[in-house]
DNA sequence: ACGTATTTGTTCGTATGTATT
DNA sequence: CAATACATACGAACAAATACG
């Protein structure tokens, strides 16, 4: 069933194993249980530590979680990535145990010529488009818009974003989940529409985050998320040691 | 030197020894050459693979290098990031050839409860008070309101702030320059004051960026920062290996 | 409620490969 | 070429958290 690792030397084998994890991962083949490193050891032939790096990896990048006696089980909630600010105001949701969910404004196919051009693609393309106001609890948060190209994006079609991540979805049903990318934000006045779905009051002000995804070094996600300045904020510590990296949470 | 590790099991020797190096690291013990895994092993008395965990901590939070044959080497980063963002704008402009200078709005002694408080001192207590407008060439780009201890400040009673950043005259002439800290950032509308300063035009937003400096371990510096929003955004390269970090530039 | 089996976490040891000095 | 230093890979044992009878 599953190939052999290649042993010349070629790669390492935790990072053959880690591919090949990644494949099943998003072919549904752990969809009913994740193995255990045990299991693993002795389906790939290899030590128990080299199962661990390879895990270990899918782990940090939030494919899974490991828990001590319980096993691995894959991450299917609410959970972008640990990518940039915008995860991280959701993480930090998430931890105060207040619940997320969204309400979709619009999900769909569009064009629009400024959006391709970020993506890298030709006017006139097909775009996937989601568009979803936040909430944590019953708060409203934030207004989302994502687009990405459709070609790529086109099996998300049927998805119901209300409870589910984007990038888990992605990674699910298209087989990727962006890398890299880089993050903008401006402080912005809210239009009207965005003040009436975020419930603010005339003359608060919020933030405008950008975000550029890329995925094997193409672009596949542009995204725009307006956020609540009078409730959420940025923070960072910062020592004359470490570099400052600055997350997003409530002001409390 | 360095205390010996706990091994009660009340935690993880590595998680032990990656705190110990953290905090050596901010002491500036490895200034010169962080020491090889193998050294590690030998000074603290822990296997290979326990440096290995601990030093592989640091590197994922980007603040050493590895390198086969190599060794591993400090992050020194871009000097922008080790002071937090304020710094890094200022950092950026000078970079791109512009140059920076001050209008002093105020230079002297003042009495403010709520910033005592921020500074750990008691109400009442004299604090030193600089505002300046900042230009970055012609163009105003912050409203700038620093408050420290005045007795900790006094020497910069006479300084010219006008061309001097703050932090040169703190270190030349009162010998301390914020080692630790935090900001947060919040957008918000300017105030009439701050518009008429900024030649802001009317609906635009700004950011309010504020930040405590401490130095062994004392607050001595509460600043409050208003940079306007139309010319100057946050920006974040990331990726799923390294954390974001954030710096602040002009939009270009 | 308790003890046992399971599963991941931690820690040691050892050996070899590969890039740099 | 030799020495150094990190990366990869194997093996083994125990600890800690969880699940199950």
């Amino acid at each position: 069933m599953t190939a052999p690792l290649d042993r010349t030397g070629s790669q390492s084998l935790w990072a053959q194993l880690e591919a090949d994890l990644r494949r099943r991962i998003e072919l549904g083949d752990f969809d009913r249980r994740f193995p255990t490193d045990l299991e693993l050891t002795e389906e790939y032939e290899v030590s128990r530590h080299t199962v661990r790096e390879a895990v270990g990896h899918l782990q940090r990048d939030g494919l899974l979680k490991r828990q001590r006696g319980r096993g691995s089980v894959i991450e299917r909630g609410e959970f972008d990535q640990r990518l940039g600010a915008l995860y991280s105001l959701f993480a930090e949701i998430e931890a105060q145990g207040v619940e997320q969910c969204s309400e979709v404004l619009f999900l769909g196919e569009t064009v629009d010529d400024e959006v391709a051009a970020q993506l890298g693609l030709d006017a006139g393309s097909a775009l996937f488009k989601l568009e979803r106001l936040r909430f944590a609890g019953t708060e409203p948060l934030a207004v989302d818009r994502a687009w990405l190209p459709a070609e790529l994006a086109a099996p998300l079609a049927g998805s119901d974003f209300s409870h589910t991540a984007l990038y888990n979805e992605l990674a699910a049903r298209c087989g990727c989940r962006p890398d890299r990318g880089w993050e903008r934000i401006t402080p912005v006045v809210p239009t009207d529409e965005e003040r009436a779905l975020l419930a603010l009051e005339d003359g608060t002000a919020a933030f405008r985050v950008e975000r550029l995804g890329q995925y094997d070094g193409a672009a596949i996600e542009w995204r725009v998320t307006i956020i609540r300045g009078d409730r959420y904020r940025f923070f960072a510590d910062w020592s004359a040691a470490t570099p400052a990296s600055l997350r997003l949470g409530p002001t409390h």
